[in-house]
RNA sequence: GGGCGUUUAGCUCAGUCUGGCUAGAGCGCUUCCCUUACAAGGAAGAAGUCGCAGGUUCGAGUCCUGCAACGCCCACCA
């Protein structure tokens, strides 16, 4: 083995081991009770990201400990075909051509798609195996595949058929950049500076005007009518007479609706059904006209009279100088509303009057909210309910047809013969009215997240009843980011819910976002993103998921990973390294799993109960997901009791001829125990040094460790004697901790003569210097046999241990009087628990010792 | 306009749910040590009025109330 660790060509080569030794499929657990995550589908055509390898790095260790715990461990990798995103991505390249979507046609463009996602769709999984995430790769999906197509289909004949899915002409956001409907979550609210213009309605009589105000100017072109409330008593009189639009010159009605706020403004609202979703209502309600003066273009309609073909920001401009022109402008202030922005484009949004297919999402919602009040489904931490219901119980039909063509299209045809609307999994060939045989098929394409929102199912099969989907369905666990919760998760729990008659999953792990240094948001577009495989490549793919995961605190946000961290993971990987090199050269045979001893040497006895302990406390974390306190506890737990205390310890015994043997062989469990409990969070380097130090199989498909307890009376007695004894030692001599002291312990029956000079060197790698008691200082139990102390030589720097020991008597008061305090209250004696005021005597009892003792050291000095 | 989160050492964060040894870790810093797995190492050490103000309690970083700063989410503020 080399001296040092070197990550890139160790990570290099066990990808594809374990992937041909089907390591990563559940059937390596054959009569394993079943397991399974399916994997937050990423676009397709996309990288990965810092959030994915968080996200995957999590699910991996969750994946990888229940494989070596014998469960059938099954992790669903697959891609999501990403609607606008991937189509913009191709569009651009055409237009880089000069060429649009229309001027190749839709079946080209799509076959295009198709190429393109042939092309780069490989990327993910590529860089997915660079950073080792243990998915079955026999099991992959993609939402655009023949079954997932056919799943997308039932659902939706299935909730057309139910009346969960509709047609209907209403309100939707419209992105004019990428010229389709939006859902509401696909909208981006930003805080903006605009204006809030007042313009003046001239009574049709010629009597007085109302005033009303908007910070969207053009849309008065649209204006059908003025609202007011009902009990508003200024407008009275108003209510049933007519205005007169301004521009337009049109004669529109002044009505009275409920939803109007008398507060706002002036009281008066300027009604636009075909561009506001509450004048939509209100026109509605009042059976007004709609009419559409902005374009699906973001251009001015004709019906926008002299302004029609302006951009409709140009004609905000235009309206309010034709109004002052007119005078009918009353005046335009400052304002700060909030503008929605498409969150692909980041074009702004704009309301429009649109036929589109809508989910009924308020059957659906019940049995999404009832599955986390009844604990069938958890959120972890659990403070995420709070917000998903609020969420959930506001929610508004979802609008899931795309005015796109890479998607899914939807099952609907039309016949135009006798208006009927069929709705079919498999193409009709004739009218089922009236038997036409021309048939019109719907252009558009459904939301992407409508795909996903199938996931937990179809992935396994469904609507086929699949072996998988009888075992795995429902899945186990969900792990994603807070920011797909109303995306994704909350879809998939209404259509699990629904069709499966099931929650998807018992768990959903909600982890923070990648932060950077600042505490920003990572983004491509902030030009602040660190491409996590640069890290890997630099770092080695296990110190980036330590770092990671070391990170990733339950309800925080994650920090993104600095080069401090990622080097001391690296340097942490070094570590392990070098001690499996150590082990290597002293143990054979290391078992694959047990080999515990049962009457182990003192050191020995102790580490092994430090790692059951520690066994038992990473479990426990790794059950309630919290990773960062599992890999914290487990890092420090392996590097300064194993390698600093325990590799010590065992340096003796290995080169007595009879004790080595015992020695060596805990010295093999021990750090194969720690090459297995880290081995889902950093897999590469502990499958190589397992090959290194075991041999025996795979460590990815290893049994998961369970070390015995073990009873320490002999080791702690020894112990308590070492410090008793070096404490009188120090005494005799009148030596604090500043003093070089050097002492070692010897075997009974040792002499001096027998150690000295030609051990000297070995006295002084043995031997350490001991703190005032346990805990404070270090003191190392070099043998079980404690029989007394050398002093190698020593020295006092006679100011430095002044100032210690005042300091320390300073400290000691404090812990006194705190103590004395405490006692001297009367409603502590009467009403704390008997232990704690025992606790707070033995407390007082201790100081006033310690006092006396650091006071007679001071008169030592002089 | 609602809701949520954060505020602890120079930096990044645990600890708060379930109140109890004189508050912890990593990195950084100071001193010492290149000795046999590892200098990408080892040993020792300094460093915190736990955001502010009240309250509950024998006892508050932890529970309650208010405030402040920062961040995030939701919202049909025309």
């Amino acid at each position: 083995m080399e001296s040092t660790y070197d990550p890139a060509a160790v990570e290099s080569r066990w990808y594809d081991r374990w992937e041909s030794a089907g390591a990563f499929r559940p059937e390596v657990n054959p009569d394993g009770a079943p397991f399974c995550i399916v994997i937050p589908p990423p676009n397709v055509t996309g990288s990965l990201h810092m959030g994915h390898a968080l996200d995957l790095s999590i699910q991996d260790v969750i994946i990888r400990r229940k494989r070596m715990q014998g469960l059938a461990a099954l992790w669903v990798p697959g891609t999501d075909h990403a609607g606008i995103a991937t189509q913009n991505v191709v569009e651009r390249e055409l237009a880089a051509e000069g060429l649009s979507r229309h001027d190749i046609g839709r079946e080209a463009f799509v076959e295009q798609v198709w190429m393109w996602k042939e092309r780069s769709g490989g990327r993910i999984s590529e860089q997915m195996r660079t950073l080792g995430f243990s998915v079955d790769w026999t099991r992959e999906r993609f939402t655009l595949d023949e079954g997932l197509s056919r799943a997308v289909r039932q659902v939706f004949v299935t909730l057309y058929d139910e009346g969960l899915i509709y047609r209907s002409n209403r309100i939707i956001n419209w992105c004019p950049h990428c010229r389709t409907a939006l859902s509401d979550i696909e909208v981006e609210h930003e805080e903006t500076l605009g204006e809030l213009v007042t313009i003046r309605y001239p009574f049709a009589d010629g009597e007085g005007a109302i005033e009303v105000a908007t910070t969207r100017a053009e849309t008065m072109l649209g204006d059908t009518a003025v609202a007011v409330h009902p009990g508003d008593e200024r407008y009275a009189d108003a209510i049933g007479r007519e205005v007169i639009l301004p521009l337009m010159e049109r004669r529109i009605p002044v009505v009275a609706d409920a939803e109007v706020d008398p507060e706002f403004g002036t009281g008066a609202v300027k009604v636009t059904p075909a561009h506001d979703p509450l004048d939509f209502d209100i026109g509605q309600r009042s059976g007004l006209e709609a009419i559409k003066v902005i374009g699906e273009d973001g251009l001015i309609t004709p019906a926008g009279g002299q302004f029609a073909g302006m951009d409709r920001f140009g004609a905000r401009t235009a309206v309010k100088e034709a109004l002052a022109a007119s005078g009918a402008l009353v005046s335009v202030a400052e304002h700060t509303h909030s503008v929605g922005h498409c969150s692909r484009s980041n074009d702004v949004v704009e309301p429009m009057l649109s036929l589109q297919w809508f989910v009924k999402v308020e059957p659906l919602v019940g049995p999404a909210i009832d599955t986390f009040r009844n604990g069938e489904t958890r959120f972890v931490p659990k403070s995420w309910e709070n917000s998903y219901f609020h969420w959930m119980e506001n929610l508004r039909d979802w609008c899931i047809s795309r005015q796109l063509w890479w998607g899914h299209r939807i099952p609907a045809w039309y016949c135009d013969a006798c208006q009927e609307v069929i709705v079919a999994k498999d193409e009709p060939t004739a009218c089922t009215a009236c038997g036409a045989a021309n048939l019109r098929a719907d252009e558009d394409v459904l939301d992407t997240w409508f795909s996903s929102a199938l996931w937990p199912f179809s992935t396994l099969g469904w609507p086929d009843e699949t072996e998988d989907l009888k075992r795995f369905y429902p899945n186990s666990v969900l792990v994603t980011g807070y920011d797909i919760i109303y995306f994704w998760v909350a879809r998939m729990l209404k259509m699990g819910l629904h069709f499966m008659g099931e929650s998807p999953y018992p768990d959903v792990v909600i982890h923070g976002l990648v932060r950077t240094a600042d505490g920003r948001k990572m983004s491509k577009s902030l030009n602040n993103a660190v491409d996590p495989l640069d890290l890997a490549h630099t770092y080695g793919a296990d110190a980036l998921r330590l770092t990671l995961l070391q990170a990733a605190a339950p309800g925080h946000e994650v920090p993104a990973p600095q080069d401090e961290w990622l080097d001391a993971a690296r340097r942490f990987g070094n570590k392990l390294w070098n001690a499996v090199r150590f082990a290597a050269t002293h143990v054979d045979d290391v078992p694959r799993a047990g080999g515990y001893p049962t009457d182990p040497a003192p050191e020995a006895a102790w580490i092994l109960q430090r790692l059951h302990e520690v066994t038992q406390q990473v479990d426990e974390l790794l059950d309630e997901y919290r990773f960062s306190d599992a890999f914290s506890t487990l890092y420090a737990f392996a590097w300064s009791e194993v390698f600093d205390w325990f590799i010590e310890l065992s340096k003796a015994p290995l080169r007595d001829p009879d004790r080595s043997a015992e020695a060596a062989a805990v010295v093999g469990v021990v750090i194969r125990d720690v090459l297995k409990l880290f081995h889902p969070a950093i897999p590469f380097v502990t499958e190589e040094l397992w090959s290194q130090l075991v041999g025996d199989g795979l460590l990815a498909t290893a049994p998961w460790p369970d070390p015995p307890a073990y009873d320490l009376p002999r080791s702690m007695e020894t112990f308590q004697e070492l410090i008793v004894a070096a404490r009188r030692f120090r005494a005799e001599h009148g030596l604090g901790p500043n003093a070089e002291l050097t002492m070692v312990v010897v075997d009974a029956g040792d002499t001096v003569e027998d150690w000295w000079p030609e051990q000297a060197m070995e006295l002084a790698r043995l031997s350490m210097t001991f703190g005032e008691a346990p805990g404070e200082g270090h003191t190392r139990l070099v043998s079980g046999k404690v029989e007394g102390f050398v002093a190698l030589g020593g020295a006092i720097d006679v100011d430095s241990e002044r100032q210690r020991l005042a300091a320390a008597v300073a400290t000691a008061v404090d812990a006194r009087d705190h103590a004395a305090a405490k006692l001297g209250n009367e409603s502590f004696r009467d009403r704390a628990p008997a232990e704690v005021v025992e606790k707070e005597q033995g407390k007082l009892s201790a100081a006033e010792q310690l006092i006396d003792s650091l006071r007679a050291q001071l008169e030592e000095l002089g």
